[in-house]
DNA sequence: ACTAACTGTCTTCATCATAGAGACAGTTAA
DNA sequence: TTAACTGTCTCTATGATGAAGACAGTTAGT
C-alpha cells in the first residue's frame, strides 16, 4: 500500500482539477503541473476514470474534469482508485510446514493487512478533495 | 509504509521466537523457518535488536530470543522497528510554483502521510506477539 | 590454547517494479 | 479536412530489493 506515487500524484491531479472545477483540463497541461509526464499521467487518469471520479473527453479542446462535487470525494476513494496491489508484501512461506508458526503465518499476514486496509481507509475517509483545496487556499499566498 | 518485506518477516521472525520462548535460535535455523537467507535475516535482527525487541549472543550455541515477554511487544513496535524508509513515497513538485494547488501540495501530502500513520500505528498497537502465538496455536491443528 | 559455531557486517549480483519517453491509432471540435 | 486531444502500446533507464557468499570478531567447550 501507498508503494508508488500513484495515490500522491492522484491527489495533486484531483486538486488541481478542483482548482480548475468545471473546465475540461489537458493531460499535457497535468503533467507539467504535476510534474510527470503526460502518457504515465493519461494511464493514471484511467484508473481514477474508471473508479468514477473524473470524466474524460477526446478530441480537440478534450480533456479531464471531476465527475462530481470536490466535496463528494474522498481521499479513500482516491486510495482504492490508486491503490490496487497487495497491501502488505508477503513473503514466501510454505503452508505445508509441520511448524505451527510457519504454518499459519500467512493467514495471520493477511488478517493483520486487512485491519489495517481498514485503518487506513477509515483515516482517508475523513478528508475530501474540497478539504485539500481549502487548505491549499488557506495558506495560498505563497510557500 | 509496509514496502518491503521487513515487517512481514519480522513478524514471522518474532513469533517463531515467541514459540520458543527463552531459548536462543540461530539465524540459520530462523532463516529456513522464515525461507529466506541467513544474512539478510541477521540484518533485520539488527534492527529489531537496535529497537529493544531483541537479545542477541554471539558466539558458540548464540542467538536471539525476546527481549520481553511476548504480551508485551506490540506490531507497532515492529513496524517502528522495521519501517524506517519514508511512509509515502512523494513525488517531486517543486514548492516554488506560482500555482497554489503545486506550491502547498508537498506539505498538504506530508500531512495525510503523518494522519495515515498515526492510523496505522494505532491500530497495530492492538495487537501483540502473545497475540499471533495465541492465534497460531488454536488453529494449530493444521492449515 | 584451540576449535567449532555462532553473530555482525561487508560486497556482489540478479531480479523486478517503477516511471520516463516516444509512437500511433482513434476521436472530436472547428 | 485538419488540429488537438485521449487511450494504449512499446522500449528503456533507474533504483530498490533481497539472495548469496565471504570474513572478521566473539564465545563455549574441550
Amino acid at each position: 500500500m501507498l508503494s508508488n506515487t500513484h495515490f500522491a500524484i492522484a491527489v495533486h491531479v484531483l486538486s488541481a482539477l478542483a482548482y480548475h472545477e468545471g473546465e475540461l483540463v489537458g493531460s499535457d497541461y497535468l503533467a507539467k503541473s504535476v510534474g510527470t509526464n503526460p502518457s504515465f499521467l493519461r494511464g493514471l487518469i484511467g484508473h481514477l476514470k474508471e473508479a468514477g471520479l473524473v470524466e474524460t473527453q477526446m478530441g480537440k479542446g478534450g480533456g479531464t474534469r471531476l465527475a462530481h462535487k470536490p466535496a463528494a470525494i474522498t481521499l479513500r476513494d482516491v486510495y482504492l482508485a490508486t491503490e490496487c496491489g497487495p497491501g502488505l508484501k508477503k513473503h514466501e512461506c510454505s503452508d505445508l510446514s509441520q511448524c505451527p508458526v510457519q504454518a499459519g503465518m500467512n493467514k495471520l499476514l493477511c488478517d493483520i493487512t486487512a485491519r489495517v486496509e481498514s485503518a487506513v481507509e477509515a483515516e482517508l475517509v475523513r478528508t475530501t478533495v474540497a478539504d485539500l483545496l481549502a487548505a491549499l487556499k488557506n495558506e495560498g499566498s505563497c510557500t
